[in-house]
RNA sequence: UGGGCCGUCGACUAAUGGUAGGUCAAGUGCCUUUGGAGCACUUUGUCUAGGUUCGAAUCCUAGCGGCCCAGCCA
C-alpha cells in the first residue's frame, strides 16, 4: 500500500492504488501548496494506554500513518499518558504489537508523560503571566460554577489571587503538600464564554497516585487538554487529526499555543468510525472484559485488533477497508457487511481450501471395497494456480454434511436426497439409495452407491450434476473443535437501549457456539495458531492459539456466502 | 433554549459552479467440480423552500433534521 506507486513503475504493472480522496489530504495537498509548512508533513497517533486498541483505532491509524507516507511525512506514536488511574504497560504493550500488526511503522515512540517537566514549566509561566490560578474550589462548586449551556458560568472566588500566592500554591501542590481533589490550577479565560471548554477549564489535578512511567516523581498530573495541544506543538506535528467531539476543544488548544508563543499545530477532526452490531466504546470494551462477558480483550468476537485478529482477519483487510469508507465529517455508522466484505476478498486469494464438516452425517458407499482407501487430488486454491495440489483420503465411510442431506427437500436444494445423485468434491458420485433413522426419527447413517467411472469428480458420459458437497473420510479424518461466531450484539445499533437498561443487556447470548466434534482432513491435523484456511463451502477459519497436538480448535473468521440460505430464508422459516 | 459541527442511493463516500460516479448491500442473468469465486446487467440519491446564475449537490437566505459539549476522563 505505501510502496504501491514505486512498485507500479518499477514492475510496469498497472496503475498505481488510486489514493482516496477525502478533505484532510485535500488540505495537505493545500498546506504544501502554499508551503505552510516548509513542506514538512508530521502526524502522530496519540492513543491512551487505557485498553486495547479496537477497530476505530485501525481508522485513525491508517489515516494518521496513510497521509504521512503518502507525503513523505512522519508519524509518531504517541501515549497521552495523563492519567495514572487508568493506565498501564500492558496496554502500551499490546497498542504497539497492534500498531505493527496493522503494517506500520512508527519515527518517534514518545509519551505525554515525557512532557511532564515542560508542561510544569508552561504552566509556571502562565501564572506569571497573569493567565492562570490556582483553585480551591470543590469539584462539585466547579460545577456549579461553571454556568450550563445556556447560562454564563460565575468567576471563582479564589480567580483574583496574586502571582506570588498562585506560585506559591501551585509549587506546594506539586510538592504534595494538599490532598487529593483539594486544589486544581485552572486556565483563566472566560467564565461566560459560549463554549464551556474556555469557562477556566483545569489544567492540573492532584493525583497521588504511582504513574506507569515516572512512578511517584509527581503528585499532580495534567489534564489532557493541558497536555495535548502542547505535545502536539513540542513534536512539531503540521496536521492533528482526531475526531469530532474534540472540535469545541480546538480553541482551547489554540489558546494555549497562543499564550506559549510556540509552534501552532493545526488540528482538523473527522468522524469517528461506527460499526453496526459493533460497539466501540473502551469504556465498555473494559467492562465486558472485566465482567467476564468475553474471554479477554482478544476474544474472537470483540472489536480489539487482537480480538478481530485471532478471529482471523488480516490487516491487509483491515487496511483495504479503512481506505475504502473514507473519512469525512459527516456522523454515520458502516455496516458490517462492509468489513466482511474486505476479508472475504483478501482470504478468497490466499487462503488454501480445505474440507472440513461441522455436523457430521455419516455415508456409507456400499458397494465401494470395505478396506480400500484412495489418495484423491485436490486442488489447494483454485484462485492462486501457484498453491499446487494435495491428497485427499477417501473411503467406503465418509462424513458429510448434516445440511447436505434432505429426506424432504425443499424447492430448489440442489444436494443430496433419497434417490438423487451428487458429487464428492473430488471423488466420485453418488447416489442414495437408502437412509436409517435412529428412535427420534432422525436420519443418522445414508446409504450410497457410487459411480467408479466418475474417480476425480469427472463424469465420462457428460452427464451432470446439480450439486459438489465437501466430505472427510471417516477412517482417516481427525477431530476439531470448530468456534462458530455471531455479532456479539445482534441489534444493529448495541448502543439503542430502553430506559433504564444497559448496553450489555443488549448482548448477544448465542455470539459464540461451540462444536467440539467436527471432522478435519487429515493434512489439517496440526496447524499452526494464526494459520488462516477456507473450509471448502463453509466459510473461512483461523487455528486458534488454544490449538493443542492433536487437537485442532478453529475459529470462523466469517462464513461464505450462501445464496442457499438466503433462498430458503426469502421462501419462508422451514 | 447557548455554542460547535453535519445533512448526496438502504449504508459509506466522490463530484471543489458544468454528464450526480464508486464501493458495500439488494435484485437479475451468465458461468461454475465450493449454491464459493468471477462476469454482465438493474433498482434506488443531492433534507425543504426561496434566491443568485446561461447553468447549483456545490454560492446566499430561511426553515427542518441529526450529532457533540455543563469530568479534577480522554
Amino acid at each position: 500500500m505505501n510502496t504501491s506507486t514505486a512498485e507500479a513503475k518499477a514492475g510496469g504493472s498497472p496503475a498505481p492504488e488510486p489514493r482516496p480522496s477525502n478533505f484532510i489530504r485535500d488540505i495537505i495537498l493545500d498546506d504544501l501548496k502554499t508551503n505552510k509548512y516548509q513542506g514538512r508533513v508530521q502526524t502522530r497517533f496519540p492513543p491512551e494506554p487505557n485498553g486495547y486498541l479496537h477497530i476505530g483505532h485501525a481508522k485513525a491509524i491508517c489515516l494518521d500513518f496513510g497521509l504521512a507516507d503518502e507525503f513523505g511525512g512522519h508519524t509518531n506514536l504517541r501515549f497521552d499518558d495523563t492519567n495514572p488511574e487508568k493506565e498501564e504497560t500492558e496496554y502500551v504493550e499490546s497498542i504497539q504489537e497492534d500498531v505493527k500488526w496493522l503494517g506500520f511503522h512508527w519515527d518517534g515512540l514518545f509519551y505525554a508523560s515525557d512532557y511532564f517537566d515542560q508542561l510544569y514549566e508552561w504552566a509556571v509561566k502562565l501564572i506569571k503571566d497573569g493567565k492562570a490560578y490556582v483553585d480551591d474550589l470543590s469539584a462539585e462548586e466547579i460545577r456549579k460554577y461553571r454556568g450550563t449551556l445556556t447560562e454564563p458560568g460565575k468567576d471563582s472566588p479564589y480567580r483574583n489571587r496574586s502571582v506570588e500566592e498562585n506560585l506559591n500554591l501551585f509549587e506546594r501542590m506539586r510538592a504534595g503538600e494538599f490532598p487529593d481533589g483539594s486544589r486544581v490550577l485552572r486556565a483563566k479565560i472566560d467564565m461566560a464564554s459560549p463554549n464551556l471548554n474556555m469557562r477556566d477549564p483545569v489544567m492540573y489535578r492532584i493525583l497521588h497516585a504511582e504513574h506507569h512511567r515516572t512512578g511517584n516523581k509527581w503528585c499532580i498530573y495534567p489534564m489532557y487538554d493541558y497536555a495535548h495541544g502542547q505535545s502536539d506543538s513540542l513534536e512539531k506535528v503540521t496536521h492533528s487529526m482526531c475526531t469530532l467531539e474534540f472540535e469545541d476543544h480546538r480553541p482551547l488548544y489554540n489558546w494555549f499555543i497562543q499564550q506559549l508563543g510556540i509552534f501552532p499545530t493545526q488540528q482538523i477532526e473527522f468522524d469517528r468510525l461506527n460499526l453496526t452490531h459493533t460497539l466501540l466504546s473502551k469504556r465498555k470494551l473494559l467492562q465486558l472484559v472485566q465482567e467476564g462477558r468475553v474471554r479477554g480483550w482478544d476474544d474472537p468476537r470483540m472489536p480489539t485488533l487482537s480480538g478481530i485478529r485471532r478471529r482471523g482477519y488480516t490487516p491487509e483487510a483491515i487496511r483495504n477497508f479503512c481506505a475504502s469508507i473514507g473519512v469525512s465529517k459527516t456522523t454515520g455508522s458502516i455496516e458490517l457487511a462492509m468489513l466482511e466484505h474486505f476479508v472475504r476478498e483478501d482470504l478468497n486469494q490466499r487462503a488454501p481450501r480445505v474440507m472440513a464438516v461441522l455436523r457430521p452425517l455419516k455415508v456409507v458407499i456400499d458397494n465401494y471395497p470395505e478396506n480400500q482407501a484412495e489418495e484423491m487430488d485436490a486442488v489447494n486454491n483454485p484462485e492462486d494456480a501457484t498453491a499446487g495440489t494435495r491428497k485427499v483420503p477417501f473411503s467406503r465411510v465418509l462424513y458429510i454434511e448434516q445440511d447436505d442431506f434432505r429426506e424432504d427437500p425443499p424447492k430448489g436444494y440442489f444436494r443430496l436426497s433419497l434417490g438423487r445423485e451428487v458429487r464428492l468434491r473430488y471423488g466420485y458420485f453418488i447416489t442414495c439409495k437408502s437412509i436409517v433413522k435412529n428412535d427420534r426419527s432422525e436420519v443418522v447413517e445414508v446409504h450410497c452407491t457410487y459411480d467408479p467411472a466418475t474417480r476425480g469428480g469427472n463424469a465420462p458420459d457428460g452427464r451432470k450434476v446439480k450439486s459438489t458437497i465437501h466430505w472427510v473420510s471417516a477412517a482417516h479424518g481427525v477431530d476439531a473443535e470448530a468456534r462458530i461466531y455471531e455479532n456479539l450484539f445482534s441489534k444493529e445499533n448495541p448502543s439503542d437501549v430502553e430506559e433504564g437498561r444497559d448496553v450489555l443487556d443488549n448482548l448477544n447470548p448465542n455470539s459464540l457456539e461451540v462444536i467440539p466434534n467436527a471432522k478435519i482432513e487429515p493434512s489439517l491435523a496440526n496447524p499452526t495458531a494464526g494459520s488462516r484456511y477456507q473450509f471448502e463451502r463453509l466459510g473461512y477459519f483461523c487455528a486458534d492459539p488454544d490449538t493443542k497436538p492433536g487437537k485442532p480448535v478453529f475459529n470462523r473468521t466469517v462464513a461464505l456466502k450462501d445464496t442457499w440460505a438466503k433462498v430458503e430464508k426469502k421462501h419462508g422459516a422451514r
